[in-house]
DNA sequence: GGCGGAATGTAACCAATGTTACTGCGAACT
DNA sequence: AGTTCGCAGTAACATTGGTTACATTCCGCC
């Protein structure tokens, strides 16, 4: 494990504070799909992303989604951070993205760590501005775009996780996660296909020039 | 200034905290509607509320506004907390919403009491926890509800920060603040007096049971 | 090869919100 | 008292996005 900790973490951590993670830390993996977390949940452990993206949701009453942002590698979930200390219940849902392959830390740790580390504090200060400013972004497009940018916005974000030009998305999971309806992002696909800006096919995206 | 610290954050702080934030801080009272924080600014102090409340808020391209979330008694700036460490620049701005009065305390101690002071990180990273929960309660707005329904939620909101049934605002401020035209607030806010649930006057908004 | 289910295409319609344009009212000022 | 200006009311219309309904296509499976 310490040559993955110290490929992806190297730079944040002391030689000691990797040591730490090395030794109370476990591995995981996790394959496409997979819940990792669920609304309520109280969590016990904090994951440090080595590998693979997560998606992270917030679901309202009538179990309609909402796709906030993605977390990649190197990064951590700020909401373990709190809800590990406060002891309260995870406001959001994490789903891979793709397989992936993280840290477990024992939540333990975390406030040991941040009394012992300055680098640890400066982690996990900057994951919360990371995130934070992620929501600044996401409540940007919701409140200030119309849904043919927000689209055009998910499709970039996707290709650029997938590091690839083709989505394996139906339209309608674009749907949920952009919270609209199947027949609105078809609509609109199809629009960008006549500029030839994307090529459609059954379960995938080809994105050409957006 | 001590004796409002205790009130304050007493509760929050040990003895030995309490005196260092009063050593260093200094006492800052702000008027009604004073910008504090404007976007890309550098931050250089934090800020401790004591009492008053302060209005977050984002703005985009074209100069629209979106209203994030209010800060009250006892709250901070969790962007200030990332930019003094990471030197980046407010993503956001802050008008005072009411009088207000503040403890600044200088950047340098933020760090420094986060390695020497248990409570300082908790109130810290409590900060965030609130902060991120406050931009999940906004996205949720924004993203699931309509705008009769936003509206209601700001109306009480405001009531809620005004300590009492009546919002000195104009139609046109309530627009800014949740993003659309004067037209439409005027409209759904004839309805709600229609429903003997406000009562609307020249510059003022009588609320009567929401 | 035919069947069935999932994915997509598309039209027609509806509801919510945004826009434009104009009216009238009230307070402050002269 | 008259003027001015900001605020609020309202109608008419445009646009966006959501809904319903149905046709078509693709693919795996028998």
């Amino acid at each position: 494990m310490i040559q993955e900790l110290k490929n992806n973490f190297g730079h944040l951590f002391e030689a000691e504070l990797l040591q730490e993670i090395n030794q109370v830390g476990s591995y995981k993996d996790v394959a496409e799909g997979a819940k990792m977390m669920e609304i309520g949940d109280y969590v016990r452990s904090m994951p440090l992303l080595i590998s693979g993206a997560i998606k992270i949701l917030r679901e309202d009453n009538n179990g309609d989604e909402l796709l906030l942002y993605f977390l990649e590698k190197g990064d951590t979930c700020a909401m373990t951070l709190t809800c590990c200390l406060g002891q309260t219940k995870s406001e959001i849902r994490a789903i891979a993205a793709t397989d992936a392959t993280l840290i477990m830390v024992p939540v333990e740790k975390m406030e040991i760590w941040a009394g012992k580390y300055k680098s640890w504090r400066k982690f996990v200060f900057e994951s919360y501005h990371n995130r934070l400013n992620e929501m600044f972004a996401t409540i940007d497009s919701i409140a200030f775009l119309k849904m043919d940018e927000r689209l055009v916005n998910y499709l970039k974000e996707k290709a650029r996780i997938a590091e690839g030009a083709i989505i394996y998305s139906t339209h309608q999971e674009i749907a949920y996660e952009l919270h609209t309806s199947r027949v609105v992002i078809s609509r609109l696909l199809k629009k960008l296909e006549n500029l030839n800006k994307i090529s459609l096919h059954r379960n995938h995206i080809h994105i050409k020039n957006i």
